[in-house]
DNA sequence: TGCAAATATTCCTATATCGGAATATAATAG
DNA sequence: CTATTATATTCCGATATAGGAATATTTGCA
Protein backbone atom coordinates (compact mmCIF):
# COMPACT_ATOMS: atom_id res chain seq x y z
CA UNK A 1 0.00 0.00 0.00
CA UNK A 2 1.31 3.60 -0.83
CA UNK A 3 1.37 6.87 0.91
CA UNK A 4 -2.58 8.30 1.11
CA UNK A 5 -3.00 10.36 -2.02
CA UNK A 6 -2.65 14.60 -2.21
CA UNK A 7 -6.21 14.36 -2.77
CA UNK A 8 -7.40 12.71 -0.59
CA UNK A 9 -8.42 15.11 2.38
CA UNK A 10 -7.10 18.26 3.49
CA UNK A 11 -4.45 16.63 5.74
CA UNK A 12 -2.11 15.17 2.53
CA UNK A 13 -3.22 18.16 0.32
CA UNK A 14 -1.77 21.22 3.03
CA UNK A 15 1.29 18.65 3.63
CA UNK A 16 2.95 20.03 0.64
CA UNK A 17 4.23 23.69 1.81
CA UNK A 18 3.65 24.60 -1.85
CA UNK A 19 0.00 24.56 -1.38
CA UNK A 20 -0.03 26.12 1.59
CA UNK A 21 1.79 28.86 0.21
CA UNK A 22 -1.02 29.61 -2.27
CA UNK A 23 -3.47 29.16 0.28
CA UNK A 24 -1.54 31.80 1.90
CA UNK A 25 -1.36 34.29 -0.70
CA UNK A 26 -5.30 33.42 -1.85
CA UNK A 27 -6.22 34.90 1.65
CA UNK A 28 -9.47 36.58 2.03
CA UNK A 29 -8.59 37.45 -2.07
CA UNK A 30 -10.00 35.87 -5.36
CA UNK A 31 -6.69 35.59 -7.80
CA UNK A 32 -6.11 34.48 -11.11
CA UNK A 33 -3.36 31.74 -12.39
CA UNK A 34 -1.03 34.25 -13.86
CA UNK A 35 -1.36 36.63 -11.05
CA UNK A 36 -0.02 33.60 -8.68
CA UNK A 37 2.48 32.61 -11.15
CA UNK A 38 3.62 36.96 -10.95
CA UNK A 39 3.60 35.94 -7.08
CA UNK A 40 4.99 33.36 -6.35
CA UNK A 41 7.66 32.79 -9.28
CA UNK A 42 6.57 29.18 -10.19
CA UNK A 43 5.77 27.95 -13.41
CA UNK A 44 2.32 28.01 -14.86
CA UNK A 45 2.20 24.41 -15.07
CA UNK A 46 3.04 23.93 -11.41
CA UNK A 47 1.13 26.79 -10.04
CA UNK A 48 -1.90 25.07 -12.34
CA UNK A 49 -1.48 21.80 -10.97
CA UNK A 50 -1.70 22.92 -7.37
CA UNK A 51 -4.62 24.32 -7.81
CA UNK A 52 -5.87 21.50 -9.61
CA UNK A 53 -4.95 19.26 -5.88
CA UNK A 54 -6.27 21.65 -3.81
CA UNK A 55 -9.61 22.24 -5.93
CA UNK A 56 -10.03 18.32 -6.25
CA UNK A 57 -10.08 18.50 -2.26
CA UNK A 58 -12.28 21.19 -2.08
CA UNK A 59 -9.56 23.48 -0.77
CA UNK A 60 -10.18 26.08 -3.38
CA UNK A 61 -13.14 26.88 -5.80
CA UNK A 62 -13.29 28.54 -9.12
CA UNK A 63 -14.84 31.45 -11.04
CA UNK A 64 -14.48 31.76 -15.04
CA UNK A 65 -14.34 35.19 -16.35
CA UNK A 66 -13.44 35.62 -19.86
CA UNK A 67 -10.19 33.08 -20.16
CA UNK A 68 -9.25 34.02 -16.83
CA UNK A 69 -9.99 31.66 -13.90
CA UNK A 70 -10.10 33.11 -10.53
CA UNK A 71 -9.36 30.73 -7.42
CA UNK A 72 -10.56 31.80 -3.84
CA UNK A 73 -10.21 29.65 -0.51
CA UNK A 74 -12.87 27.79 0.81
CA UNK A 75 -11.53 27.84 4.58
CA UNK A 76 -14.45 25.74 5.34
CA UNK A 77 -12.26 22.70 4.42
CA UNK A 78 -9.50 23.85 7.00
CA UNK A 79 -11.86 23.16 10.02
CA UNK A 80 -11.45 19.78 10.39
CA UNK A 81 -7.01 20.73 10.73
CA UNK A 82 -7.52 23.06 13.36
CA UNK A 83 -10.65 20.89 15.29
CA UNK A 84 -7.53 18.39 15.27
CA UNK A 85 -4.78 20.11 16.48
CA UNK A 86 -6.35 22.57 18.88
CA UNK A 87 -6.77 19.95 21.39
CA UNK A 88 -3.42 19.78 21.97
CA UNK A 89 -3.16 23.57 22.44
CA UNK A 90 -3.36 23.55 25.73
CA UNK A 91 0.13 21.94 26.27
CA UNK A 92 2.07 24.52 24.80
CA UNK A 93 -0.08 27.78 25.69
CA UNK A 94 1.21 29.53 29.06
CA UNK A 95 -2.68 30.51 29.86
CA UNK A 96 -3.16 26.71 30.53
CA UNK A 97 0.38 26.60 32.42
CA UNK A 98 -1.12 29.23 34.49
CA UNK A 99 -4.17 27.32 35.36
CA UNK A 100 -2.35 24.33 36.21
CA UNK A 101 -0.39 26.49 39.16
CA UNK A 102 -4.09 27.94 40.62
CA UNK A 103 -5.02 24.31 40.48
CA UNK A 104 -2.41 23.20 42.43
CA UNK A 105 -1.77 26.13 45.18
CA UNK A 106 -5.85 25.09 45.40
CA UNK A 107 -4.87 21.66 45.69
CA UNK A 108 -2.62 22.71 48.37
CA UNK A 109 -4.75 24.58 50.46
CA UNK A 110 -7.40 21.42 50.65
CA UNK A 111 -4.60 19.37 52.49
CA UNK B 1 10.84 14.82 -7.75
CA UNK B 2 9.11 12.72 -5.27
CA UNK B 3 6.76 14.02 -2.61
CA UNK B 4 8.26 15.32 0.48
CA UNK B 5 9.11 12.71 2.97
CA UNK B 6 6.51 11.62 5.65
CA UNK B 7 9.93 12.30 8.64
CA UNK B 8 10.30 16.04 6.86
CA UNK B 9 8.28 17.95 9.44
CA UNK B 10 4.74 17.36 11.10
CA UNK B 11 2.25 18.07 8.69
CA UNK B 12 3.86 15.26 6.93
CA UNK B 13 3.90 13.32 9.99
CA UNK B 14 0.40 13.76 10.66
CA UNK B 15 -1.38 13.50 7.13
CA UNK B 16 -1.82 9.93 7.76
CA UNK B 17 -4.61 8.76 9.59
CA UNK B 18 -3.23 6.62 11.77
CA UNK B 19 -0.33 9.15 13.09
CA UNK B 20 -2.99 11.24 14.02
CA UNK B 21 -4.83 8.35 15.96
CA UNK B 22 -1.40 7.30 17.71
CA UNK B 23 -1.08 11.24 19.41
CA UNK B 24 -4.81 11.01 20.08
CA UNK B 25 -4.84 8.17 22.17
CA UNK B 26 -1.22 9.33 24.02
CA UNK B 27 -2.97 12.65 24.66
CA UNK B 28 -1.04 13.69 27.69
CA UNK B 29 -0.40 10.14 28.86
CA UNK B 30 2.85 7.94 28.30
CA UNK B 31 2.11 4.50 26.69
CA UNK B 32 3.96 1.36 26.20
CA UNK B 33 4.42 -0.15 22.60
CA UNK B 34 1.87 -3.06 23.45
CA UNK B 35 -0.71 -0.69 25.04
CA UNK B 36 -1.14 0.90 21.52
CA UNK B 37 -1.37 -2.42 20.35
CA UNK B 38 -3.98 -3.33 22.44
CA UNK B 39 -5.80 -0.44 22.45
CA UNK B 40 -5.29 -0.06 18.45
CA UNK B 41 -5.80 -3.15 17.37
CA UNK B 42 -2.71 -2.79 14.57
CA UNK B 43 0.35 -5.04 14.53
CA UNK B 44 2.96 -4.36 16.47
CA UNK B 45 5.55 -3.46 13.45
CA UNK B 46 2.65 -1.72 12.43
CA UNK B 47 2.68 0.77 15.23
CA UNK B 48 6.42 0.83 15.86
CA UNK B 49 6.66 1.98 12.45
CA UNK B 50 4.27 4.69 12.97
CA UNK B 51 6.09 5.71 16.31
CA UNK B 52 8.97 5.64 14.15
CA UNK B 53 8.13 8.50 12.07
CA UNK B 54 6.86 10.25 14.97
CA UNK B 55 9.75 10.00 16.82
CA UNK B 56 11.99 10.98 14.05
CA UNK B 57 9.81 14.22 13.02
CA UNK B 58 9.42 15.25 16.85
CA UNK B 59 6.15 14.69 17.55
CA UNK B 60 6.78 11.81 20.73
CA UNK B 61 9.94 10.71 22.80
CA UNK B 62 10.53 7.78 23.67
CA UNK B 63 11.67 6.50 27.35
CA UNK B 64 13.16 3.19 27.92
CA UNK B 65 12.05 1.55 31.12
CA UNK B 66 13.12 -2.22 31.01
CA UNK B 67 12.46 -4.04 27.97
CA UNK B 68 9.72 -1.60 27.52
CA UNK B 69 9.54 1.87 25.91
CA UNK B 70 6.66 4.37 27.06
CA UNK B 71 6.25 6.82 24.22
CA UNK B 72 4.42 10.33 25.11
CA UNK B 73 3.95 13.54 22.64
CA UNK B 74 5.86 16.45 22.04
CA UNK B 75 2.98 18.47 21.44
CA UNK B 76 4.98 21.59 20.73
CA UNK B 77 5.66 20.47 17.19
CA UNK B 78 2.17 20.34 16.66
CA UNK B 79 1.99 24.04 17.08
CA UNK B 80 3.55 24.59 13.76
CA UNK B 81 0.14 23.31 12.19
CA UNK B 82 -1.60 25.35 14.39
CA UNK B 83 -0.32 28.27 13.76
CA UNK B 84 -1.00 27.85 10.25
CA UNK B 85 -4.27 27.19 9.84
CA UNK B 86 -5.50 29.53 12.78
CA UNK B 87 -5.59 32.57 10.75
CA UNK B 88 -7.86 30.73 8.90
CA UNK B 89 -10.64 30.56 11.63
CA UNK B 90 -11.80 33.44 10.87
CA UNK B 91 -13.85 32.42 7.50
CA UNK B 92 -15.39 29.94 9.61
CA UNK B 93 -15.93 31.19 12.83
CA UNK B 94 -19.62 32.52 13.50
CA UNK B 95 -17.85 35.25 16.27
CA UNK B 96 -16.21 36.77 13.24
CA UNK B 97 -18.85 37.37 10.97
CA UNK B 98 -20.77 39.06 14.02
CA UNK B 99 -17.92 41.61 14.34
CA UNK B 100 -18.22 41.80 10.63
CA UNK B 101 -21.65 42.96 11.07
CA UNK B 102 -21.26 44.91 13.91
CA UNK B 103 -18.60 46.82 11.93
CA UNK B 104 -20.99 47.55 8.67
CA UNK B 105 -23.44 49.48 11.37
CA UNK B 106 -20.56 51.27 12.37
CA UNK B 107 -19.46 52.20 8.62
CA UNK B 108 -23.59 52.97 7.72
CA UNK B 109 -23.51 55.34 10.60
CA UNK B 110 -20.54 57.25 9.71
CA UNK B 111 -21.80 58.45 6.70
C1' DT C 1 23.27 -20.04 29.86
C1' DG C 2 19.17 -20.09 27.52
C1' DC C 3 14.28 -18.99 26.83
C1' DA C 4 10.67 -15.58 26.54
C1' DA C 5 8.85 -10.94 26.26
C1' DA C 6 8.97 -6.29 24.12
C1' DT C 7 10.17 -3.81 20.38
C1' DA C 8 12.59 -2.57 16.08
C1' DT C 9 14.16 -3.53 11.42
C1' DT C 10 14.42 -5.59 6.85
C1' DC C 11 12.53 -7.14 2.59
C1' DC C 12 8.88 -6.88 -0.55
C1' DT C 13 5.60 -4.58 -3.98
C1' DA C 14 1.95 -1.52 -5.75
C1' DT C 15 1.13 3.11 -5.97
C1' DA C 16 1.44 8.33 -6.11
C1' DT C 17 3.87 11.84 -6.20
C1' DC C 18 6.41 16.50 -8.08
C1' DG C 19 8.60 19.16 -11.48
C1' DG C 20 9.99 20.12 -16.25
C1' DA C 21 8.99 20.11 -21.03
C1' DA C 22 5.84 19.83 -24.42
C1' DT C 23 1.31 20.03 -25.87
C1' DA C 24 -3.72 20.60 -25.67
C1' DT C 25 -7.81 23.40 -24.84
C1' DA C 26 -10.50 27.58 -24.40
C1' DA C 27 -11.61 32.24 -25.10
C1' DT C 28 -10.79 36.80 -27.08
C1' DA C 29 -9.17 40.18 -30.45
C1' DG C 30 -8.33 41.79 -35.09
C1' DC D 1 -10.78 32.50 -39.36
C1' DT D 2 -6.29 33.19 -37.40
C1' DA D 3 -3.18 34.65 -33.94
C1' DT D 4 -2.67 35.25 -29.16
C1' DT D 5 -3.59 35.01 -24.36
C1' DA D 6 -4.79 32.18 -20.29
C1' DT D 7 -4.92 27.90 -18.41
C1' DA D 8 -5.01 22.83 -18.15
C1' DT D 9 -3.19 18.29 -19.28
C1' DT D 10 0.02 14.66 -20.67
C1' DC D 11 4.31 12.29 -20.56
C1' DC D 12 8.41 11.48 -18.19
C1' DG D 13 11.44 9.73 -14.23
C1' DA D 14 13.26 9.35 -9.58
C1' DT D 15 11.65 8.63 -5.13
C1' DA D 16 9.20 7.34 -0.91
C1' DT D 17 5.79 5.44 0.87
C1' DA D 18 2.44 1.62 3.97
C1' DG D 19 1.45 -2.85 5.25
C1' DG D 20 2.48 -7.86 5.70
C1' DA D 21 5.68 -11.36 6.75
C1' DA D 22 9.79 -12.66 8.52
C1' DT D 23 13.61 -11.69 11.29
C1' DA D 24 16.73 -9.16 14.35
C1' DT D 25 17.70 -6.90 18.71
C1' DT D 26 17.40 -5.93 23.48
C1' DT D 27 16.27 -6.98 28.09
C1' DG D 28 14.70 -9.78 32.01
C1' DC D 29 14.30 -14.02 34.28
C1' DA D 30 14.99 -19.02 35.82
Amino acid sequence: MARTPTTHDPFNAVAEPKRRQVLEILGANELSVSEMVELLGWSQPTVSKHLGVLKQVGLVSERRVGRQRLYRVNAERLKSIHDWVSPFERFWNESYDRLDEVLQVVQEKEK
